[in-house]
DNA sequence: CTAGACCCTGTACCAAAGTACGGAGTCAAC
DNA sequence: GTTGACTCCGTACTTTGGTACAGGGTCTAG
């Protein structure tokens, strides 16, 4: 049934690498294999599939951390505290949405004021991050 | 003229740090005090003014190694430079909006599938992330 | 039976932007 | 004439998510 596979194969199914592997086991979101084939640690799909949540929570934003307590949820049981996890992230990133649109607008502002200013003078960039007046 | 400041009052005129000022300078960003008087480093007004520069800079979402080539231009004589690399940021803080907006859709669309279902069973948040089809 | 590919463990290193600390010297005020 | 705040200089640590290497062992094919 369930496939027994090295952790070579198990990075490459789930488009990590190895070390990537190692590294997730050292921060205690997947398990090292407790079963041996020979001298070599063998993995299941199991295994698979837990790689494959983090890399798609990951994509989501997730930080590893964040990752370990969704991983810790129960499907059935914890469905709240997913959802919790899931709106405070949509918080962080409206946040972050936010900061950047107003650092956009800023350097908009600068560039078409660089653009539009045609005296030969100094730089208007230059001169608002140099700062007199803010 | 120039106000004969020590390392602690520039930082705290420019809201950083001591330390900060000091990386600062060894990132060649800022340039070490020459003159002492007595056993201190003394700034004066265009140290403030750089440090100012490169805190307006970073909140514009330079990065250090970026600031050190906008305080390399000349206001007189760079502001197609100036322009370049403010539209380079501009574009790049487009990027990372959009990448934060899909990511975010994403999210949104988790928590209202989780709650729109109203059967008692898995949360489809843990689900969805535990994979099957994509 | 040997070469090459793979695995094991442990440790060190990378970016970025600082922060903290140790140990010493010095300056101003009381 | 000493206390307390400040400075100097150098080094090490922090966070996050890995990556790289060293020095083995082992497995598989030809």
């Amino acid at each position: 049934m369930s496939s027994e596979i090295t952790i070579g194969t198990l990075a490459r199914s789930a488009g990590v690498g190895v070390e990537t592997v190692r590294y997730y086991q050292r921060r205690g979101l997947l398990a090292t294999a407790g079963t041996k084939k020979g001298a070599f640690r063998v993995y299941g799909d199991s295994e698979l599939a837990r790689l494959r949540f983090i890399r798609r929570a990951q994509a989501l934003g997730f930080k590893l951390d964040e990752i370990a307590s969704l991983l810790a949820l129960d499907e059935e049981t914890d469905r709240e505290s997913a959802r919790a996890l899931a709106r405070a992230k949509i918080a962080d990133v409206e946040e972050r949405i936010r900061q950047l649109q107003s650092v956009h607008s800023a350097l908009q502002e600068l560039v078409s004021c660089c653009e539009h200013t045609e005296a030969p003078a100094p730089c208007p960039i230059l001169r608002t991050l140099g700062g007199e007046a803010n």
